[in-house]
DNA sequence: AAAAGCTGAATGAGGATTCATTCAGCCGGA
DNA sequence: TCCGGCTGAATGAATCCTCATTCAGCTTTT
């Protein structure tokens, strides 16, 4: 009986250790014996439970990413209003580095070169994650809070970037200028006023809360 | 005397050839030799010129983005408003892909994780460039067309990372569903939307521009 | 004929993957 | 209940292959 992970399985202990020593050299500098120490099994283990080096990332990011996304929706469905939600989105995201900073760096580093370079490998989860910004878009419009001639498709990866962004400073900063909590009033702000229809009414001078 | 190339000197070989084949194969699945083959240069000559592979790439970074910090910023000295620099930004960034397309892929693709992986490496151009937005963002401030609480820093990053994500859809889509011009104008829409200065008076409903 | 520039075959390190071996736990027979 | 045999998960040392880098010699220039 294990001792220690109270024995979640192997593959899941395996996972836990790749996010880790990804997160430390990239995946072309980590080596497979390192994760596997890291997993405290061997390294031949490791080819029990996966095919390749490059099937432990592929599997991490789907396995990890869906928990992510069914987190976040979660939190989302909690707002009602399509420009609060971009905001609580806002906030997810860049909190992501507190939840799991392992995983950020992860994501924020490999995910572009594996989609790129590893021939048959679709994001698929990816694209499920950035099509969640694209329905509160959608439903933003379809009140009239957000504005008719914003395309979702391209919007959504306006947004992602942005927040992607600021996360990767984060990953990357040693000593961070700002806090997370300024960034994502400041992020929030841009993303909304950039995206809200202005009716004729009132509403224009209105804070966006009181703050 | 060399054929072709026009002889810019064996090094500039170099550098062109090692864009395209970064581009195709990313750094780690990129081998020396074929970097060799693509200049017309043999094996050994590489070393001539660069102390290591490392030192192709990062040479190649810091040669290719001074010249195109330049390039964009005599195009955005072209403009007055602020604000309609950012759209000359946006315009900018986005035409690197026809530009120079291995370019844009290099820069999409390994600057992340050069910047995190190579010990000693700061991407200094790349903060420079990244400075080019905030300063048309403090000139913004200083004449009243940008927000008063606007964080240069910040919203900076945030700029550019949904530039840099709406570029880095056209690196990899093979068949885009949107046009560049589409896509320029939502962006620049959004970013300036987001970014401006309300004042009291009229210009509320304002149009961007005749559009 | 030096010097400088270039060449590309040879080297050797590094690291992913393999596979012969071990052994903990289970089953069926006595 | 105890024992011998069996199973397959787990191990990690050995293998094998892939390049980055070197350097002894060749070519071109002055």
């Amino acid at each position: 009986m294990a001792l220690k992970e109270k024995d979640r399985g192997k593959h899941d202990q395996i996972i836990e250790a790749a996010v880790k020593v990804f997160a430390k050299k990239g995946f072309y500098n980590a080596k497979v014996s390192e994760i596997a120490r890291e997993a405290n099994v061997a390294d031949g283990t490791i080819y029990l439970y996966f095919k390749n080096k490059d099937d432990i990332l592929i599997s991490l990011f789907e396995e990890k990413m869906h928990l992510w996304i069914e987190h976040v929706e979660e939190e989302i469905s909690k707002v009602e209003d399509p420009l609060e939600k971009i905001r609580a989105f806002v906030g997810q995201h860049l909190s992501m580095i507190k939840e799991n900073k392992y995983l950020a760096e992860v994501m924020q580093i490999e995910l572009r070169q594996s989609s790129k370079f590893m021939r048959r490998y679709v994001p698929v989860k990816f694209l499920e994650y950035l099509d969640l910004i694209g329905r509160i878009i959608e439903e933003g419009k379809q009140r009239g809070v957000i504005r008719k001639d914003v395309i979702p498709a391209i919007a959504k990866r306006a947004i992602f970037g942005a927040l992607d962004e600021m996360l990767l400073y984060w990953v990357l900063a040693k000593k961070p200028k700002y806090s997370m909590e300024e960034s994502i009033e400041q992020l929030s702000h841009l993303l909304i006023d950039g995206l809200r229809e202005r009716h004729e009414d009132s509403d224009r001078l209105r804070p966006l809360r009181s703050a």
